[in-house]
DNA sequence: ATCCCTCCATACGCAGGCGTATAGTCCCCG
DNA sequence: CGGGGACTATACGCCTGCGTATGGAGGGAT
């Protein structure tokens, strides 16, 4: 064997995985050294033994979730697309569902002062864009309304978890239905 | 008179002042007394006595943005409507060419872990889309459907500035042009 | 058994931030 | 001109956070 393997990178790990919780939940003001190390009932003799400083710690949490969305787009995009407009529906229940919306306020938070985690937060919007643009041109619409759909059904998903608007969730719902008619529906003039 | 008034309120305010211009350019992470003080070419002494503590400071500027977004809103919403689809597009045309959103970010983000900006944002989210709704029922949408347009619009304009999609600015404008006819379209069925 | 490598604890220096205490300056009012 | 209130500077104590230095503890290999 050329080398021992998968046994360094395990405490690293349980540093970054717990680092990444922090910062979903509490936000990138709390990722602190000694915080991070009360959480996990050691010292900073561990952290900076795993880590030559705070930054190569946020550098290595901004990689993890970068990966982590591309080859979960990348898995998306890989399936066939056989019914554009039901694949469209299915991301909008999905989102719609799911509740890691936090992960994206935490990581645009993070990315406004920080160059890294912007240039990945840039790329992750883009893709996520690019995708839903390949669904609505894969639905017969010209290269730019597709464009202008993608954006608005990614802006409005966004907005929802950006925003601070109460709202009932059947309603919510609803609204997301009606969504998915208006921006299916071919404008009346050319 | 029962006060003097209107002179001791002076350099508080130009405190206040310097603590909102580096709020909305470097965030909230920012406000901290000996920086504006370094700022104001100023020391502490002076913040303490016209401050109980940073947190009131937070409060004022929270209470400074809250009033000055709301009666710009009731302003325009004291305007009588002529022309709802006019006065629709004159809204896309403004948000579209105007560059205080950088104020929004900022408070969005200093809302997240401070009730008194969230409850601050959320009545200001509430208003603007309040009004927008009420601009597509005077196109005469129904409920529904205005609540939905005006809730696709604003959270249109949100992702622009939230998200970090690079596009260019001739079709940024073209997509807001598209967007309009697509947000006054009726739907295909009931 | 011993040596070494991995991993962690402890202790330290330094910087910056909050809030207080206290003394000083300026200016208006009497 | 003398006093007092409004405002500011200085100095201090305290805490928290970053990063380093150093001394272990434990386990696998020879």
């Amino acid at each position: 064997m050329v080398r021992t393997t998968t046994k360094k990178p395990l405490d690293r790990d349980a540093w970054l995985r717990k680092a990444l919780d922090v910062l979903f939940a509490s936000g990138i003001s709390q990722i602190k050294v000694e915080v991070l190390a009360r959480k996990l009932k050691l010292t900073k003799g561990s952290f900076y033994w795993h880590f030559k400083n705070r930054d190569e710690l946020l550098r290595s949490m901004v990689d993890w979730w970068r990966d982590q969305q591309l080859s979960f787009l990348a898995a998306l995009a890989a399936r066939q697309v056989a019914d554009p407009a039901g694949q469209i529906k299915a991301v909008i229940d999905f989102t719609q569902h799911t509740e890691d919306s936090h992960h994206d306020v935490a990581m645009r938070e993070f990315a406004r002062f920080n160059k890294v985690a912007a240039q990945a937060v840039a790329t992750v919007d883009q893709q996520r864009v690019d995708y839903l643009a390949g669904l609505f041109r894969a639905a017969d619409f010209t290269e730019q309304e597709a464009l202008l759909r993608a954006r608005a059904l990614y802006f409005y998903q966004v907005g929802e978890y950006t925003t601070s608007l109460a709202i009932d969730p059947g309603l919510r719902d609803e609204l997301a239905e009606r969504q998915f008619k208006l921006l299916i529906c071919r404008p009346l003039d050319g």
